[in-house]
This record gives C-alpha cells, structure tokens and sequence, in this order.
DNA sequence: TGACTGAATTATGAATTCATAATTACGTTT
DNA sequence: AAACGTAATTATGAATTCATAATTCAGTCA
C-alpha cells in the first residue's frame, strides 16, 4: 500500500473548465449565445487568460465555437450532430456492458442492483427527478464497471454534450414504460454475467432512447409548424 | 450555390495545438520529456500565451499532462492505456464500417478499391512504407465514409493517441499475411454492401491488429529481461 | 426616411509583465 | 565527504498591457 499518494488540489485551470462546462451543459449559457468573457471573468474573479485558456478546450470538446477576432459562442447541438452522437454513444455503452460483466466484483453489481431498485421506485411514483438521478447512476456505475478510463473520458464528453438536449424534451409514458423493461432485462443479464447480452442490451436501450428523443423533437418541430 | 464562402483561414490557435501535437504524435518530442515552452516559442515565433492555450488543449486530448507549477509533460502511453484505447477503437471501427456501407457511393468504394491494390503491390514489394500509408488511408476513407463527423473526430484522437506506437514495434511478416487477408475480406464485404459483415471484420482486423502489437511489445520486453 | 460612410468605441488575440513556486547552486555542519 | 539548509536562479501561472479587428453610432446624402 503507497501511504504518500499525490495531492489531489485542483488547478485553477481544470477548475474553470470544470465551472464553464457546466455553465454549457446545466444550459445557464443558451446555445447560440456569445460567452461574455468580461462578465465570466468578474463573476470567476480571474482574469482573462485563463479563461481563454479554458475556452480554447472547451471548444476542443465541442461545447463552444471559436469564430477568429469575434469570440467564442455557446455550440447548438444540430438535428445532425444528436443524430451522429447517439450510435456512437450507443456502441461505446455496448463495449461498456461487457467489460462490466467481466469486470465489476459483486459489491459493484449490488450497488447497482440496489440503484435499480430507486429507480424502479421512482418510476412507480412518477417522480421523473429522481428516475432521472437514478437512471444515470446506473449509466455511469456500468460506464465506471468497466475499468476503462479511455472509455469512460470518450463517453463522458459525448454523453454531456447531448445532455443539455434532455432539457427540450419530455419523456412520454409509453417510453417511460419500456425504458424500465429495458433496464428490468440489462440487470438480469448482469447477474447473469452475460456479457454479449448486456452489450447488446445497452446498445439497444440507447437507441431506443434516441428514437424517442428524436421522434419527440420532431413532434414537437410539428407542432411549431417548422416541417 | 453559395458563391461566398466562409474563408477559412486557420487560427494562430489551431494552427499551434496542430503543429504541436504533430510533434508528439511524430515522436519529436519523447514520451516523458518536459514539453520546452521557451524553445518551442521561439521556434515557432509566437509568445507563450497561446503556446500554453495550446498546451492546455493538447492536455485534454491527452498528448501531454500538466504537472501544477511544474509545466507540461509529453504523455507516456502506458501498456495499461493501449488496452484500454484498443478495444474503443474497434468499436468505432466496427459502427464506420456498418455506416460505411450505408453512406458510400460507388466513386467512393472505387477509390478505396484503388488504395487496396495499391496496398497489396506494397505488400508483394515488401515495401513497409508504402504499405502503412495506403492501410491508413483506406481506414481513414472507410471511416469518412461513415458520415459521421463525431464518430470520425473520436477515432482520430484516438488513433493518434497510439499512432505513436507503431514506432516501437515491427510487423511481423505472418501477422503482414493475415493483415491482407483481413483487409482483402472486408473489401469483398464492402462490395456486396454488407454492413454488418464488414462491421465485424474491422472490428476482429482491429483487435488481430491490437493483439499482434501486444504481442511484440511483450517478447521485445522479454527479451530486455524485463519480465 | 433609409441606406451608406467613417469615426468612436468595444472586444479580441497575443505579447509582456509580475508574483510566486520550483529548481539549482552553494555553503555549512557533522 | 555526505547531508542538510539557505540563497540565487529559473520556470510557471496569471494579470496586465498593447495592437488590431469588429462593432456601434452619429452624420451625410439620396
């Protein structure tokens, strides 16, 4: 055992990248919008180097676009780009799923057995805040299962990027319904240690929630009368 | 038509995070090496603000690691971490092959068909250069011919992140057959526009290819003595 | 009144400066 | 001579400054 493990304080850097990313992702800056550099850097109380510095990587990440000698603006997330990102996000969840029937020890799977058992609880009493805690715990604790971290950083990155997407959209019953099915069937393979079978599952639950989402938009464009 | 197209003029910005990570992808910059800020700006004749904004991004990419107070590192790639990235990039390959089939038209599948004669004479001629160049390059139209502008971004990091390792290890001259077998298979997959087929294939050429470097890289270590 | 011109203002990109942390060099002590 | 402690030097992180590009706004002319 290594009693000297490194100090862990985070740099002012990942701090504010940290800090702006949720500022995209939690929707407090609107897509479209452009970043206000002087009022981030009054409300942060640091300076405009830094910040810049963390602009630069988020928009590496694709949270926000630079336009030369006019700024940085938050990305809009495209009909396109939600179409691109979910089979990718989907296939890395399959990859997921079965590496954390290999590799997740019984502590792991009872934590997210007992996950599961909140959120069917959740659904039962339609509290869509707390399935939704709930929903994602699980996500990540499989993502987390699979000790991967190449995985797990991909995933993280693409998984936020849409998440802000999640705001636009309800949850119908009918989908609602199933997405716990879905679930009911990934944690019978889990206990089981199907690998191949949980990787598919997780597959499938993840396009099936993209075809919701997407079918909702469109609805929803319908409506507005945007064809 | 749109006749006024945007000019599109690279950033100082993207133009240095470029240059930069050419370098350590390039190996010209060692693994392990301290990342000389005061050189590189001269070099490159710009100040060390936007080399270190560069820095910053090349460091969420995962090229170097930033030690607080103590600058930046080119990042070692770990034997931990190709075992990890391996299995992601099969992943994308396999879902670029299945959309590949989709979203190719046949100019498209001509010029790879072209790479692939072009990729088999090197193999005839033992000529490893020519070699790897047409294998990369039908990877990378395969992969554009996805149509996937996320997926083709994830891949590239990655691909870059262990690029680096071909240098350290030599094709073996029975995993070279197997290479053109595998890739002579997957051809015919993409001809006949099965997708899930040439799906499987890149995946299992990917991870035959993951395995045979692994492999090299443990026998070369063996030989060191180096358990 | 409305579109155009050009000056004033503001925002941006990049260099420079400054405070501080880390490293090195040196002298002291045992 | 080796190890420790301290001063000098260097490197780093972040603020500030500066030059330039973009935007705003007032004034002019059709």
């Amino acid at each position: 055992m290594n009693l000297t493990e490194a100090i862990k304080r985070p740099t002012l850097h990942e701090e504010l990248v940290d800090r702006l990313r949720n500022l995209v992702v939690e929707d407090a800056l609107k897509p479209g919008e452009k970043v206000p550099e002087k009022e981030l850097c009054e409300s942060f109380g640091v300076s405009r180097t830094p910040l810049r510095e963390a602009l630069k990587v988020l928009a590496s990440e694709g949270f926000v676009v630079l336009q030369a000698n006019r700024g940085a603006r938050v990305a809009t997330v495209t009909r396109q780009e939600l179409e691109n990102t979910f089979p990718v996000i989907a296939r890395l969840e399959q990859l997921a799923g079965e590496l954390a029937c290999d590799h997740m020890d019984a502590a792991a799977v009872a934590k997210v057995e007992a996950r599961h058992q909140e959120m069917v609880q959740a659904y039962q009493a339609r509290d869509r805040q707390a399935y939704f805690q709930a929903n994602q715990e699980i996500h990540q604790a499989l993502i987390r299962g699979a000790n991967n971290d190449i995985l797990e950083g991909h995933h993280k990155l693409l998984a936020a990027r849409v998440r802000r997407a999640r705001f636009m959209v309800n949850l119908s019953d009918e989908r609602w319904a199933e997405a716990i099915d879905e679930h009911e069937r990934m944690m019978q393979k889990l206990r089981a240690r199907d690998a191949d079978g949980l990787g598919q599952l997780m597959k499938l639950h993840m396009m099936n929630k993209f075809a919701a989402h997407i079918k909702a938009i469109d609805d929803r464009s319908d409506n507005l009368g945007e064809g």
